[in-house]
DNA sequence: TGAGGTCATAGGCTGGGCTTATGTCCAGCA
DNA sequence: TGCTGGACATAAGCCCAGCCTATGACCTCA
């Protein structure tokens, strides 16, 4: 989604189905057509053929097979391991999409700030799957006011709030943080820059998220120190949109560091520090003051305690 | 993948398929199904039905429809950007796919080692492919007495390593480092450890690559100081594979830091410091002596060199 | 040489997803 | 008030992708 351009020949025609994909992971795994295809559900020629035509449709020989099974070639291996990273992607969307689903009445309600439901918890959700299957969760996402509100009417059982503060009649623990950090296009001066002044960045216009997004809010309380509010340069409802501006140049923006992975990693985007400025917030669980978490609230409050050896 | 379990209802059931996760993020966009139809090719009918069955599918109303148009409904803001996420890793293995297959005759021969080829390359080619719309590709992954062989053979334009020198024969530029670390399982024992002593990590069996891997041959140079080589409690041919391993409780590994983006956020898995030891390689880029980059081989170059202000 | 594993090929069926044509609703404008 | 245009929904029909079963070819090992 890093351009508007009008797709000719799009990229679900270029790229093989999640079905494929899975298959494709199960025969690394088996080193064997048939076995895989019984894994997944399908018939042997079925697979046979799904395969086949995964590899015409890249032009590239994925397979090694032989009367005693297959394995992959090299081309295969490197095409896998980006399937996987499909995959997984996709787990983390159905892990997502699955507590989203199950509106009431599950086991464990969790109200999540937007942030957190949308970077962490499909994590936390797949970890959760992992170690304690029947869970069913339910999620519930709206800002720290609308969290508060869910947990003190008895109607979720844990919440993840981002910010300075625990809201009132709430208890709470730190389970991370969160930097904001200034990125900009490679090609923009500020990727030369070794440091930025806060006055700088108050000074200039910024690619933000809109008024009221949790985002906006930290950016301003660091600013107001130094000058004043953030000025936007352009305001933009999701996160993706904000990055896509970015990475075309328009101009330096703020975001959160969980979601910019792959754009810094890939060089679309670099980061600029900016000196003497607190930009981090922290990520809280919170519950009703004095009802510690019990049961499932409490095994996935676990798997997302801070513990001493950080990365 | 983090399992071996058997799908009853397997993940490609559950999860819409890459068409109506671009549609969805193309409704995001335009605010009207009908535009959004217009966009991806298909016709308003069909993106309205298939939009439908995709809130079918998840129980969830993704959508604000209106006679004047459709937003995006709470929910449906919290599963576009899920989508967003598995489009992107589809991009990736589309960038990465493409590449693999103009295998000879494009502009730009490009041969790297696995680790690069797998986590990095995919990346730089979508910055790439946006900065020079028409630059052809092609990859040769291996390991780096291939890639130098390929370089040195004029069979490939510019090269990416990763290890301790530049091979003869070569120029090259540090691009990047990568740091293996130590991780477990939350549960693990190590879990809790402030840090480890080296001769901690040498002396417990480790779950590995397989022998001759880059990630391998680092973490035995580093321990050979410290009481010998890495003992193998487990020796798999994949990262994923590893790290499925250890999630499951079997033990600790040894990884790339590049490898563990999701895992570690999600505190599936948890690092482990280890005291003392040198565990960062560089990446870098590489071409024959004298022969400095010029071309694509210079932009895709200057992608990924590395600046002054780095996260 | 036969048994048991592998993958490939062939033929026939089914259904999901597409298109076109049409209906309904609403807003804005005369 | 009634017309027009844009939005989405519904209906009917078509088509092809992908599946299954059945079978064949090949290799290995006893």
């Amino acid at each position: 989604m890093s351009s508007t351009a009008p797709p000719p020949s799009s990229l679900p025609h270029r790229v093989p189905d999640l079905g494929a994909m899975v298959l494709l992971i199960a025969v690394a795994r088996h080193g064997s057509l048939g076995r895989a295809a019984r894994e997944v559900g399908i018939s042997q020629p079925a697979a046979s053929g799904r395969i086949r035509s995964m590899e015409r449709q890249l032009g590239v020989a994925l397979l090694d097979r032989s009367p005693r099974g297959s394995r992959l070639t090299d081309a295969g291996a490197l095409v896998t391991d980006w399937a996987r990273r499909v995959v997984e992607a996709a787990e983390a969307f159905d892990a997502g999409a699955q507590a989203l689903r199950d509106r009431r009445d599950s086991r464990l309600r969790v109200a999540a700030s937007m942030t957190i439901a949308e970077y962490l918890l499909p994590g936390w959700l797949i970890a959760l799957r992992a170690g304690r299957p029947g869970t069913a969760v339910s999620l519930l996402a709206g800002n720290s006011a609308a969290v508060a509100l869910r947990l003190m009417a008895g109607e979720a059982d844990l919440g993840f709030v981002e910010g300075l503060s625990i809201p009132e009649g709430l208890d709470g623990t730190v389970i991370a943080h969160d930097r904001l950090v200034v990125v900009v296009a490679p090609a923009h001066p500020w990727a030369r820059r070794d440091r930025l002044t806060p006055g700088e960045l108050a000074a200039t216009p910024l690619i933000l998220r809109e008024h009221g997004s949790g985002t906006r809010q930290v950016l301003d309380a660091a600013l107001a120190v130094h000058g004043g509010l953030a000025r936007p340069l352009l305001e933009l409802s999701s996160t993706t949109a904000v990055k896509g501006a970015a990475e075309s140049g328009a101009g330096p923006c703020v975001l959160s560091e969980l979601a910019l992975g792959e754009e810094l990693s890939a060089r679309r985007l670099v980061t600029v520090p900016v000196a003497g400025v607190r930009l981090r917030r922290q990520l809280r669980a919170v519950w009703p003051a004095g009802h510690r978490p019990t049961g499932p609230a409490r095994d996935l409050l676990s798997l997302t305690a801070r513990e001493p050896g950080e990365s």
